[in-house]
DNA sequence: GAGAAGCTATTCGGTTAGCGCATAGATACA
DNA sequence: TGTATCTATGCGCTAACCGAATAGCTTCTC
């Protein structure tokens, strides 16, 4: 049994007769009669009867036809998706991405799509968050990564909850495990210098009514790490802007936790391609 | 693109190397190589990456791969269809039935079915209704006609339903459409000598509180016809039954209609024969 | 009832595709 | 460096498929 004789039989089918079924198919009426008679003996079983004006299905006929377009269908899905995956050679990915997941959480992922589609040339930018929706809102990525949640402008996908922790040099003495609202109260703290990121430790402070004071806003997070190490304050961040933390800092879960939602986002209003969903698979993964 | 082909693609996933594929496959390893090479030198797309040990598909070959055990599964759905088709050669059809559905029903569904499936034996056998119920339980039928509802050991499907009639003598000068209840509480009626049909009769008379007179029982419908056309009496009996009605003879619906249902019916505790299965398949349509 | 017109089946010769066998080439491991 | 274990390839053969031409069948027409 062979696709190509389906083909015929479907043909045959939709046109009522060899002969036409030849025209369609492009090939020679006696190839179309020796594919049917191939068949049929393959079979053992009369697929069409024919007659004066053509021919038509016998009723075990009408069964395999039914099956028959099933496989052909299929034979179709298959090409489309080949010829998905060839739009893909030689196309590019531009991703968007904050420092912190650019830095801890993409270049797996991206070495990991890479060994499955070499052939996609993948560049990646770090920008701010809003920085990285103006990239994907301005054409210039076609991905972004992305504290969630979004506006509507954008298709998203979590990838990862990151906790905010607060760092603290390490006392020789001492490494307690937790800390308390009290202890954090006397603390004056360097923040990250994003206004996603200060807001909602502002907001998660105040909601549970502490006070905030706040010594410093520095915009690059080792800057902080390290500015902590020396003794200039405490620090409250997300754990993956913190890291590597060094020996000498310790880092502690909020008394309440706190965390962020990482996520993937693409601009919604225009389809994704084929790069972007092979990307997508791989994130989602 | 070849059935075999994706046969292959498919085993060596399942094998994990093209070698053990060619084994199980029953072919040698030159053939699988080249029916692989042939199949991704026509997509232009590699399906399989080939390593120290042994084979594994590239993404785009997993989806490929998915698809083509779809198209696996129908090949095998056609060739299990065809068997059942095959198994239906030579085969014979005993069908039980009471007469007027015998006479009036069946014949032509008959011819229509040996049109699609001359080589099926088909025979008729004319029975009372218990009459098919026993030769259906006996073995000796592989279906049946009967008025439905039957009891549990049987399942059925309504084919048609029949209304009774009242068969009166014409009169030359007026043929009036409708009866009524006064205009038959005269009448001294024969009755078809069935159980199931005298029954209903007797039981619908009396659910409207009418007298019925009964002055014969008969078990032939054609006689009771003739006896009606000699004006012996009027006559209560399913239209199919009462066919052909010669001119001498009006038929009126009873004053509340009164009708049977009639289904074909196999035993339920076996499963169908490829040819019963046809046969209800003609008779449903 | 002879012929035309529509169809499918078959014959013929040439080409292609698929096969097994044997062997070459690649790669990891001892 | 040799060995074991894969896949790829060259070679000769066979079977399958193709188009062109033609035969054969059925129905309709005159």
């Amino acid at each position: 049994m062979n696709i190509s004789q389906l083909k015929v039989l479907v043909t045959i089918d939709q046109c009522g007769s060899f002969s036409d079924a030849a025209l369609v198919l492009e090939m020679s009426q006696s190839a179309v009669s020796r594919a049917i008679a191939s068949l049929e003996n393959e079979l053992q079983v009369p697929l069409l009867v024919r007659g004066r004006l053509g021919a038509k299905l016998t009723p075990i006929g009408e069964r395999v036809v039914k099956h028959a377009n099933k496989i052909l269908d299929l034979r179709e899905s298959i090409e489309y998706e080949v010829n998905l995956e060839k739009s893909l050679y030689n196309s590019r990915l531009r991703i968007a991405s904050f420092r912190s997941a650019a830095t801890h959480l993409l270049p797996s992922k991206i070495a990991q799509f890479q060994r499955s589609y070499p052939r996609v040339e993948v560049s990646l930018d770090e920008f701010d968050p809003a920085g990285v929706e103006q990239a994907l809102r301005g054409g210039d990525a076609d991905l972004g990564l992305l504290p969630l949640p979004r506006s509507e402008d954008f298709t998203t996908w979590e990838i990862m909850r990151d906790e905010y922790v607060v760092l603290l040099p390490k006392g020789n003495d001492s490494t307690p495990q937790s800390i308390t609202w009290g202890e954090l109260s006397s603390c004056s703290f360097i923040l990250l210098n994003y206004a996603e990121c200060t807001t909602a430790v502002r907001e998660h402070w105040s909601r549970w009514q502490q006070p905030l004071k706040v010594a410093y806003n520095v915009k690059e997070d080792s800057t902080i790490v390290s500015m902590v190490a020396q003794g200039l304050g405490a620090a409250i961040l997300p754990k993956l802007a913190a890291m590597p933390i060094p020996e000498t800092v310790q880092s502690y879960s909020v008394p309440v936790p706190l965390e962020r939602v990482i996520g993937v986002a693409i601009l919604a209003n225009i389809p994704p391609s084929p790069a972007v969903t092979r990307f997508l698979d791989v994130m989602k993964a």
